[in-house]
DNA sequence: CGGACTCCCTGCCGGC
DNA sequence: TGCCGGCAGGGAGTCC
């Protein structure tokens, strides 16, 4: 269930344990992903060392000198680390054999997805055109001020908008934008630059706090535990529709916008 | 171009 | 109990 900080906690839990080790072999169960998972995948990539583990929005970059692994966890997918050996169950797509650690894909929905890109990770279609991320420095209030000017479309899916910021998904957009006291069905051309330097804000806070408590599993993560890394019981609306306000009490609406859904309060956001 | 909508897929939950 | 509709955290592709 990855938004960004399940990505992130994945990046940093994989990373020490398969970083500058060989692929043995690689194993595909099941090609059929988002996109069809490539068929040369062995031949690109048996043999060769990995240099490192690292994330662009919500995509994970296995980095080897001759290219990238990109891969997205789509909706429903995730990586672990098991034993050499270790029998797969049911949606567990594909291995990634290193010496000592294979790298198991999991995916029920099977929209995620795997892409070779040679050479810059950077230049694949998927990621060329994406925003900023949302934790650096380049993303701020301007930035989303300035990008939001004459956008007549709502400030939720217009945050959700990669090409706008990266990495922010349905849970946090909701979150966001209850703590930075905003209504999600406000025309992001109606934003003030206070309302975008707020929003910026609270992103980053939403996402690092996330992060961070994400953090707090990985041990149990790696160890194959597959534990989500963040905590439900302190999201302040996403998933609590009809529940009382945790600022005023009142019950928070829930409505569906650009099909997703939608949960605010009535009086703390305008 | 912006913005709304559709669809990819399995699992699960609530209603009947 | 079983079946069925609807919904789930993403996001590319299509159409207007």
């Amino acid at each position: 269930m990855p938004e960004l900080p399940e990505v992130e906690t994945t990046c940093r839990g994989i990373a020490p344990h398969i970083t500058g080790r060989k692929v043995k072999a690689i194993v595909v169960r099941q090609p059929s992903l988002r996109w069809p998972v490539p068929a040369d995948l062995p031949a690109l990539l048996v043999g060769r060392k990995l240099h490192g583990v690292s994330r662009r929005g919500k995509y994970l970059l296995l980095g080897f000198s001759e290219g990238s692994l990109l891969i997205h966890l789509g909706m429903s997918g995730s990586l672990r680390l098991v034993a050499p050996g270790a029998p797969p169950q049911l949606h567990d797509h594909i291995d990634i054999a290193f010496s000592g650690r294979v790298l198991r894909y999991h995916d029920p929905r099977r929209f995620g997805s795997m892409h070779w890109q040679p050479g810059d990770p950077a230049e694949h279609f998927l990621l060329a055109s994406l925003g900023p991320e949302p934790l650096e420095p380049l993303f701020d209030g301007e930035w989303l001020f300035q990008r939001s000017r004459k956008r007549q479309q709502a400030v939720k899916p217009f945050l959700m908008d990669s090409k706008v910021v990266v990495g922010v998904g349905n849970i946090y957009a909701n979150e966001a934008l209850f703590m930075a006291g905003i209504k999600p069905i406000r025309k992001a051309g109606s934003l003030t630059r206070n309302n975008c330097l707020a929003l910026a804000e609270h992103i980053k806070f939403v996402l690092q706090r996330s992060i961070d408590q994400g953090g707090t599993t990985l041990r149990d993560f790696v160890g194959g535990d597959g534990k989500p890394g963040y905590f439900k019981q302190q999201l302040l609306v996403y998933g609590r529709g009809g529940e009382p306000c945790t600022v005023c009490a009142l019950p928070l609406k829930e409505i569906r916008l650009g099909q997703r859904t939608t949960v605010y309060c009535t009086r703390c956001q305008r």
